[in-house]
DNA sequence: AACTATTTATAAGA
DNA sequence: TTCTTATAAATAGTT
């Protein structure tokens, strides 16, 4: 309406259909508010834009759940409830199940029996005891890695004990024999972080073979 | 905007006012359909007029209800706030609830044995041990009633047997003795629905003691 | 409902 | 987004 008429077809141009719908929605809020006030009237205004933002007018003078309602009498439809009810029927379902949870749990706790058949009982019997052996194997993987781990510690600790012993005989022998510094700490690495280190085992300094190290993790 | 400016304030003269309402109302109907094209949105305006009539405009592409429900979500928040809010958390809360149960339930079958640490586990087989033993102790206690009431129905159709039989010796010597029209059904009383008696007892016609039926219920 | 002088809205450009 | 401005569109008051 200004520089040039336009036809009224949706403009391609992402930027500018941004730019017009801003300033025509601002036009609109205007002369919505024009009327309100000139002619005592109630107006509301619903905007969604192609990027689905909303945007609403309401006069003053009232709510938009009045101008809803008064919509609702007029035309004879529930514009409320779908929302509404909707979450209600979610929370029940929810209950519901909660509720089933809970009594199967209870059932599994000993609880609640009256609620089961004979075969059922039965039935629940086997299933947890089939589960409870599930368990028990877990438990008795859970045990066996913990032996694995502590023998294979057990090992990499007699490992070094032995090239320990074998370094310190060498240097008996000949007081030069490999001496390098260095400040690496078998204790910790051995796991025993604070305490003394176990007797036989001198730590401090090393200049053995470091790959035993890697294979401690 | 014509022929000299206006005020923007309440119109006095009633005609002159409902004229201007209805001039402007198509103008903002107008514009809010240029929009609609123009910028592909969706708009609804409802208007309610001083003296209660209501119009509206709503974008071809859609309608009021799909416009209201849209509105609804995006600020239910506002409209029902405390309600709509309590009712999003109480919905979070069930859902987080619902998940516990589940995996509890699941640990109990033997799943997700991961999330545990050793002691829980632990602790979940003396509780599944412990369990088992009430559900087991439940299990034996309803044999046990079966058998009872099994053991009951034996004692009962016994009575009835021999009162049959004592019945029989003392019309033998005496035919005339308790004779009574009657037509009780021991079978269906006694749990041989349909089947045949069992030897020993010849149902149809009974004289003797009744209250012995009360007993077997 | 039509007319039209004038105000207002706004498209395009910055 | 905001401002500018030439021009299109809306409309107040009149007929």
């Amino acid at each position: 309406m200004a520089r040039g008429k336009i036809q009224i077809k949706k403009i391609e141009n992402q930027t500018n259909r941004q730019v017009t719908y801003s300033k025509r929605r601002n036009g609109l809020f205007k002369k919505a508010h024009e009327l309100t006030v000139l002619c005592d009237a109630r107006v509301s205004i619903i905007m969604i834009s192609s990027t689905q933002k909303l945007h609403e007018y309401i006069s003053p003078s009232t709510t938009t759940k009045q101008v809803f309602d008064q919509y609702q009498k007029a035309v004879a439809v529930d514009l409320w409830s779908s929302h509404y009810e909707k979450m209600q029927e979610h929370l029940k379902k929810l209950k519901d199940v909660n509720r089933n949870l809970r009594r199967e749990i209870r059932q599994r706790m000993g609880e609640s029996l009256n609620d089961l058949g004979y075969d059922q009982m039965v039935n629940l019997i086997e299933d947890m005891d089939s589960s409870l052996r599930l368990i028990r194997e877990r438990k008795y993987k859970v045990i066996g890695n913990q032996i694995e781990t502590s023998k294979k510690k057990l090992r990499n600790v007699e490992e070094i004990h032995r090239n320990l012993v074998l370094e310190l005989d060498a240097r008996q022998e000949d007081p030069h024999y490999g001496l390098v510094e260095h400040d690496g700490d078998y204790n910790s690495v051995l796991g025993f972080p604070h305490g003394p280190p176990p007797p036989g085992l001198h730590g401090g300094r090393a200049a053995s073979d470091l790959t035993t190290f890697a294979l401690l993790e």
